[in-house]
Formats: C-alpha cells, structure tokens, sequence
DNA sequence: AATGAATGAGTTTTCATTCAT
DNA sequence: GATGAATGAAAACTCATTCAT
C-alpha cells in the first residue's frame, strides 16, 4: 500500500480537505478526524505530514492565499494601464473565483483567526501589504496624493463585501464589483491629479 | 452568601464576562470555566443561568446589539435633518465607543459566528435590515434612486473598517469616519436628486 | 404564603411525585428537580422535608407497600376459609389496582434497588416474609405439609407475572388470576392433605 | 503498547467489565470511568470502541442473551423428546450458570432497563417470544390446546425465581427446577392431549 | 414554611497527539 | 508510507446538597 512520491499528494488533499471542512463548519472548529475522513486517510497519516493541528492551518491559509495570488496576476496580464490595473485587482477580489460562498467564509475564518494567531496575521498582513501597495501604486497616477486614501476605501468595500457575502446580507457578484468600480470612477472624477484633497 | 434578587445582576456579569472572554481569545473556543471565573462566580451558576454555552452566547450578542442600538439612538437625537442622520449612524458605527478593539474583535467572531448559528444569523440580520431601511430611507431625498445602492457602499464600508481595524491593518478612527463621509459626500455630487445613474 | 399544618401534605404530594417520576423514567435515575417540579414545590423544598434523595425514595417504597397492604387487608375481609384466603392474597395481588402499569414498574424497579440498598431490601424482606408466612398458613389446611413449596410457586408466578407485565410481554390481567388459580386448584388436587408429596 | 488486532480483544474484555460492574452497583447506575477500569484500559478507549455508554450496555445486553442462547442449544442437544426439550429449556433457565447470583442480577437490571431504552426492550422482546414458541411447539403434543397458557406459567414462574433469587428470596438452585417441572407435571396430568381445559 | 441562590463534585464525551506495527 | 491503538486532558453539563433570606 504504500507508495513513494506520496506527500505532495496527500498534503495538497488534507489542505482541500481542512478547507471544506472549516466550510463546512463555518469556524476552525474542526477536528483532524473529520478532515483525515474527508481526505480518505487515516487520522495518524494527517499527524504524519503536518505537525499539528494549526500547522494544517497555517497551510491551509498559505493555499488559499496563493489561490488569491494566482488569481491577481492572471487578470494582471489582461491589464495594460493604471486604471485597467486598479480593476484587475477587484476582479481578483470579487470575481467568480474568489467570491463564492465556500471561498468567502473560509476567508472570514481565517480573517477571525488572524487576530489570534500570529502565524496567520503574519501571513495575512504580508498580503494586505502587498495588496496595498500594488493599489496605492496603480491609483497615484490617477488621483495623486490621495492614493492611499482611495486605496484603503477600496480594501475597506471589497472586505466589507465578503463580510455581507458571508452572511447572505448580499447577493449578486456583478453589482459587488460595479459598487468598487464606481467608488474609483467618482474619485477620479472628484479628485484628478493635482485637484482636490480630502476636505 | 446567596441572596435574592441576583438574577439580573448575574446574568449582566456572565454576559459581560463572556464578552471579555471572547475579546480576549479572539473566538468563541472559550470554556464556561472561564466565562464564571471572570465574573467571580462558580461553573454550576452559569449553567443555572443559561441553559448552555450557546444561550449565553447569543445573550452577548444580543447584548452587544442593544449597546449599538442605543448608540444609534443617542446619535439620531442630535440629527434633525437626513445628511445629518445619515452622519449619525456613521458616528454611531465607527464612533469611539463601538469602533475600540475590544468591541471590534467581538463583533467580528459573532458575524462569522451567525454564518453556521441561525439564532445568532437571525438576530443580526434583524439589525442589518433596520439599520439598512434606516440609511437608505435618509439617502433618498439625498440621492434619490440609487439610495439602496449607496446605502449597500456606506455598510460595506464600515463591515470592511471593522474587519480592518480587528486585523490592525487600520489605525485612526478619525479618518474611518471620514472615509466613508467622503464616500456620502461624492454620491451626493455625482447624483444630485434626479440625477446620473449607476452606470 | 407558609402555612402551619403543611407537612403532611406536602410529604404525600412529594413522594406521590416521586413514584409518578419512577414509573415515567423507568428507573431511580430521576431528579430531585422533577420531583419538586411534579410536585408544584421548590427544590429546596423536597430537601427540607426529606433528609436526602434516599431517603425520599425509601419514603416512596413504603407507601407502596402500605398501599398494598391495604388491599390485601381489604380483600382478606371478604374472605373467611382459607382457599378463599389464598385467593385473596392472589386478587390484591393481581388486582386492577396492583396490576397496573404505572404500579408494576415502579415495584419492579424497587426490586432491583432493594439489591443495593439495605434500607429497601428490608422493607421488601419484611413484606414478603408476612406474605410467604400469610399464604403457608393458609395452604397448610388444604394441601399439608407442600404449603411452602406450593406458596414459594405462587410467590414466584406472581413475581414473574409483574415482570412480563411491566415489559408488556403479558396483557390481559384477568388470565394473570386464572393462570395462579389454576396452579393452586391443581395443587389441592394432586396434594390432598396427607397425600402425594413432591417426588 | 498499541498492538494491531485488539479490536474483538477490547471489545470483549469492556463488556465483561461492564457486567462486572452492573452487578456490584446493582443497577445501570454505573461510570465509564469504573467500566474502564476494570477492563484495565483507559476511558477514552472504552469510547473509541463504543460510541456511547448505551451503546456498550446494549452489547453487554446482547453478550448474556448470546450465552443464555448457547446454554438452551447445548441442552436442547441432549433432548430428543418434547417432554425433554421443555425441560431442557428449565434446565437451561434454572441451571447453575444463569442462575448464579451475579447471573441474575444483571439481567434483573435489563429488564428493567428495558422498560425504557427501545433497544433493549426490542433485544429482550426477540428472545421472549422464540422462547416462548419453543415452548408452546414442544407443549402440544403434550397437553394439547392449553400449551400457550401453561408456557406463559412455565415463563412467568422461571422469571419470578429470577427476582425472588436476586433478593435472597430464595436460595437452592435445585428446587427452583423441581418447582417448574412439578409445575409441567400436574399440568400433563390435569390435562392431557385432547383433556380439561382451565376452567 | 418556603424559596431560590450557589457550589463543587462527578459524568459523559471529545480530541489532539503519540506510538507500535 | 500508513494505520489503528491508546492515552490523558479538558470540555459541557448535571445534580444533590447547603444556606441566606
């Protein structure tokens, strides 16, 4: 029964696992063994390839981020411009993809979990940095000092989003992104370069 | 020791107990032990009190909605006009007695909390309903139609500030409420009644 | 709201809601609680007329067989030969009063305790030593010296009788009389005094 | 110290200890805790193999009805007559390893229990009734017609002298046969095939 | 006489973790 | 590599009992 060339396999499936299952739970209040049973293994084998519980945690977070990422960069090779950027960024956020309601909820977990885990703040401040700066970046040319500003307003509507999207307070996707896109325009239009500073 | 008349005395101090319980590990993993050792009180009396952990737990929540709940009001006194009600419930949201991070931390693990208990789902959309009527009854002499619209950016908006600031990831509380009054103040720009349209 | 002259009251509500508890639990493992809740009394209560939950228990045996005894004498009154002495013992016995359900499986689940608990198998041991010594004394004319073999027959089949009854494996209680009857006629038959004793 | 295997081994070893322990409590009454302990595992191993504390008193419900099985088909052996195989089923009853003390108070406590768990009453049930046409079948040719009456005396006495022996009501072993099969004999000669039915 | 407040010990159950095979 | 055996600590919850009022 054994085989070689097993981990990456058996590790990429109890991270899905783990991912379905705090899903499904809606919390980290989960148990190995639930996960080890929906990954079809034993509840030693989990222990075999992560060293504790929160290790999985940890990994399962890093997946999911690194989902995020990848979904960040695709629709980053669509975008030629700043302004095609900036909405690259929200089609990552709040695109099919990211902003199912399995995705979402897990998100919400870990979003928890970071206030109290320090491996997962870690992780999650090194993507919100990221994310910031990419934003913040992208927006200068468009509307100057104010970049920051807008760039925290953005962040602050697309979390906000998945919060609603987690509670059911929110439906359609398309007009979650129209929302986002509108902010942006009215601050272009508010705030040109070199126009107006917050009051 | 016993004495009478100590219901509603009890009750208060495990529910505030429970509060500081949850702020303090970050999620509802907290045990009865030490909800009771908080409130100076023995494990057996808690379960006197509150027919289970989860009784006690949405007579936080509720808690902690009644606390919002007042704040709004307290705000809404002083507001005598709808731009001016519209700045209340943004005061009363991200005001400095519910924006601190004790506050912050708790509501979040009760949002993420009502995603799998439909008593704490039930009692928070109770609130989100009212206070979304409220905003978009204000925001339409405002901005006319698109004030379900605007109303859905404001409240997004502050679930996102919440988010943000339970991660560290926001810091002034000045500038939260600034955000999203600049955010109200373009909306009225941009679509004065009988005005542009979402695109 | 104290009253003066409570006691007895109070004592027989609270033991007749404790053999209303037995029988509806199926066991001893009952509630001071739902005693007192059956009862319309507090808790504290039941302890303040009873020493402890045992001893409420014994109390509630003993008015079970009081109440037995009492058909028993009552039956006995009709009777004035000793065949009809016998059929007496075996009417209280397996009378509608007696045979009930609610009765049968509170008997039985003093039988079981009175394994345990030394309070209870004396009260039990002293009822069916009167009853075997009852039953002796009024075979001894019929069928001599086989009174306490054929008494320990009858004991036994009513014993048994209870305890099919009380899993419902035996209905009608008419034949429960006819099938010990029987037994007692067969017995006068085969042992007549000074006759055939058991091989 | 984890061997491969030891499932049946535990499994075994638990339900042996649990009746151990129904007898010396006397009653259901009993812990986890001391079940473990005499099985000389821990607890949390009594949970691995049982899912509930009801769950392992049903198996060790089913253990002494599987042992009183093989007692009826061991004497049942030795019969090739009616007349023998209804008292191979006494002898099976009555005999020295079901009527030991430690026997006879467990399955006291079943019958009880069984009043309440659907479980047990159901396991008790089936084994009542195959017993009871066992009986009835090996009785026609006996006594005709009367055969259901007199198997529900012949149940009913063998039951009786279960209780009457769990109090110390009654002591010999042998005499408890010769009571039944006295029983059976005046019931042949009262009424044979074709003969007097109960008046 | 009667209540309800309060406790602490005890019970079942769950679970992450370790380890022999 | 993989399993299942085994543990021990901790959790929620129950309950008889005590006591002030």
């Amino acid at each position: 029964m054994p085989k070689i060339g097993m981990e990456p396999i058996r590790r990429k499936s109890l991270v899905e696992a783990a991912i379905s299952a705090i899903h499904a739970r809606g919390s980290l209040d989960i148990t190995i063994r639930d996960i080890a049973e929906r990954a079809g293994v034993s509840q030693g084998l989990a222990h075999h390839y992560f060293a504790s519980k929160d290790a999985l945690i940890v990994s399962a977070m890093r997946y999911l981020l690194t989902e995020y990422g990848k979904q960040v960069r695709s629709e980053m090779k669509k975008a030629n411009a700043p302004r095609q950027r900036v909405s690259a960024i929200i089609n990552a956020s709040l695109g099919s993809d990211q902003f199912r309601p399995e995705t979402v909820s897990v998100w919400l977990v870990f979003y928890v979990h970071a206030q109290v885990s320090s491996d997962a703040h870690a992780l999650l401040t090194v993507y919100a940095r990221r994310l910031s700066s990419n934003l913040i970046y992208n927006l200068r040319p468009l509307i100057g000092e104010q970049a920051p500003m807008v760039a925290e307003g953005i962040a602050s509507m697309i979390d906000g989003l998945y919060i609603r999207k987690a509670l059911g307070s929110f439906k359609g996707d398309l007009s979650a992104r129209n929302l986002v896109e509108d902010y942006v325009e009215q601050q272009m239009t508010a705030r040109p370069v070199g126009g107006n500073p917050l009051p």
